[in-house]
DNA sequence: CTCACTTCCTTCGATTTCGAAGATAAGCCG
DNA sequence: CGGCTTATCTTCGAAATCGAAGGAAGTGAG
């Protein structure tokens, strides 16, 4: 079941460009990878010899003859990946194109620690691969996605605020002991940027931001996810203009999380004697038109907004995804957009697209999907 | 003069890595190129040949045979680079390798309009070359930064605040008329961001702000520029936290160009009744401690800081460098860095250096000869 | 329908690239 | 000084890649 892919030279690139849906014939690899058509077909051959190719039909002509369809064999192999959150983990297997085979989602406490979490993970990626993979179908990465900041050179989990027991915890060296495959660790956010660039094809620079229970942030920068140190595209505690003055519980007044979270409108909702215990209750009251939810989910786009008129300035991005359950509450992107395009440079807004989220619940595991391809396919 | 680069293959990439100081042996290109040895040798071979490359002494050992260093011929070619400003041109040539040949500084006056502008700038490299470089030297490629937002597809100049009659026109078309050889346009905060890249080595992320008259950033991501649409980078008209409020010229109120850039400073220290004249002004009476001056540098490094709290937290470079003619002034640094640290997420924090610019007086045009001898040696 | 044209893919000899082995030139150390 | 180690660079047969030519399979115009 450990089989490594055989991908060192040129085929690895090849079955990559088809994997991420960028080739679907031998033409296109041959445009896409400067190599010779002559040299693509060959190389072609022997991935389907291998069992990762298969031909399936005719593809449209654009003019002449018509290319004969390229697919990875779905015998090629799965990814096992998994988003853990506070309260739950979301996970599944991929097959090689980043498309799930199957997806669940089961309770899990953070807390617990890392070793009991992970092996909890493993062995749910266990019972799946029983369940729902043939025998001789390898498994040919593992990752997951962790509600903190990772660092990207040792992949352990690095000073995570709810995450006791997990600061520098070898995640990655952990699941390999387990899984000798590639293994991939990110934050979730950042999977979740991943998973929505693969619908946003084109789009070179990226801003996805999650809001939810929290606020999140992950960006594409040149087509590639922008990791920075680790920490990279924290917009949670950033200090935004205001009347009072609320105190954070990172120590510092006036965070836009404090304001524009899901927790903060809860807060604010509860007080306010209107009972909500997720931020998709804010969402339903909204809808309701419940006049202080609908007020309160305005604020928070406004807040938003403003910060991204900051970051929309200075990044320039070609789009601004909105997701987290908060986005399905139509006010909140109609005040981040107001707030943006009222405040923003005219040039940094002219093609600027701010728009709801469209990779749905599985974004972060879309993307873990697609890094892991990216580095399975490339060792 | 106008002969092209034989260097469409992989010889590119060799020249290239010689070029930018990354290989100076065959062996440091075989391991960066990921060509064997004797590929390299061989390749190698030929662009001595050809009089690009030439043999210059042994380095030093590593505990084995000393390699023998490669270096650009001098005879290879030369860049001709500008850096347009407001007021004056400052241009010249550079070698390959983007070290300059000559460089010099002429008033210029924008508002002439971009025809009589280029030309200039062309003729005076016209007169360089003739006085600087031996017949028989050609010129590879010919760049220029201006004052104003540069869209990347065209590169054209796009609704630039202070070049009247530039809107919309195509500058690089224009200057290819003259030099049917590569050509670059790009904005002179973009130039400086490049050109500093060049002085911090193995650094991936870096963001570099110009004070001075005005207010610019240059971001390095991933190691490459950061243009996003072509506006990426503006930080001069964002918000800051004020009690009064200040009128911008963009038409928005209290932007941080109001408060923070050099002419803001001038306008404050004028009405105080202290003359001034530049931006350089201003750090003479900063080192002869004027306590106005002093507080006012001050206030202006707190406010960027605040800005710089955003975008490090969201952008976690490694690296901060701070240049332009104000940044001469000590305080200016020291407040930033205070109002970064203290209000910034310590993990952002962590690594992050922010330091005075490396690069001197012609980092735009070392950044013009390091982008435009990507472009002249990829193509 | 025919014919010209485009695109896709393969065949096959020429060229480039590879990689193992060896030659060359140092540093290290007793 | 003279082996021992390390690193750089070259030689040469094997393997991969290229590119021109051509066959296959489509489109579209007359």
């Amino acid at each position: 079941m450990n089989q490594r892919l055989p991908v060192q030279g040129p085929q690895g690139d090849l079955l990559r460009l088809v994997a991420t849906g960028r080739a679907e014939s031998r033409a296109e690899l041959a445009r896409l990878s400067g190599l010779a058509a002559s040299s693509v077909s060959l190389r072609v051959e022997e991935l389907i010899d291998a069992g990762l190719l298969a031909e399936e039909g005719a593809g449209t002509s654009r003019g002449g003859r018509r290319p004969r369809r390229l697919r990875l064999s779905p015998g090629a192999g799965v990814l096992a990946v998994a988003d853990l959150g506070a309260h739950h983990v979301r996970l599944g297997l991929l097959d090689l194109s980043g498309d799930p085979l199957v997806i669940e989602e089961h309770p899990c406490d953070i807390t617990e620690g890392p070793r009991r979490t992970l092996d909890r993970i493993a062995d749910a990626f266990d019972a799946l691969l029983t369940e729902h993979v043939p025998a001789g179908v390898p498994l040919r990465g593992v990752g997951t996605g962790v509600p903190g900041p990772v660092d990207p050179a040792t992949l352990r989990v690095v000073t995570p605020s709810r995450m006791p027991g997990w600061n520098d915890f070898p995640v990655a060296e952990h699941l390999a002991t387990r899984y000798d495959l590639p293994v991939l660790v990110e934050n979730d956010a950042n999977l979740m940027a991943a998973g929505e660039a693969r619908w946003w094809p084109g789009t070179e620079n990226l801003m996805v931001v999650k809001a939810g229970t929290g606020i999140g942030c992950g960006v594409i920068a040149g087509g590639r996810l922008h990791r920075g140190r680790g920490a990279a595209g924290d917009i949670s505690h950033v200090r935004v203009r205001s009347d009072s003055s609320v105190m954070c519980a990172c120590g510092h007044p006036d965070c836009l999380e404090a304001y524009a979270s899901g927790a903060a409108l809860m807060t604010a909702l509860t007080e306010a004697g209107i009972a909500v215990t997720r931020p998709a209750d804010i969402v339903t009251l909204v809808n309701d038109a419940v006049p202080e939810a609908t007020s309160l989910v305005r604020g928070a786009g406004r807040r938003m907004g403003e910060v991204l008129t900051v970051l929309v300035n200075f990044f320039n991005p070609d789009v601004v995804a909105v997701g987290g359950s908060l986005s399905a509450a139509e006010p909140l992107l109609t005040s981040i957009r107001a707030a943006v395009w009222e405040r923003c440079l005219p040039l940094a807004t002219r093609d600027l697209e701010i728009a709801p989220a469209r990779a749905g619940r599985d974004a972060a595991l879309q993307g873990a999907g697609a890094l892991l391809l990216e580095a399975a396919l490339t060792m």
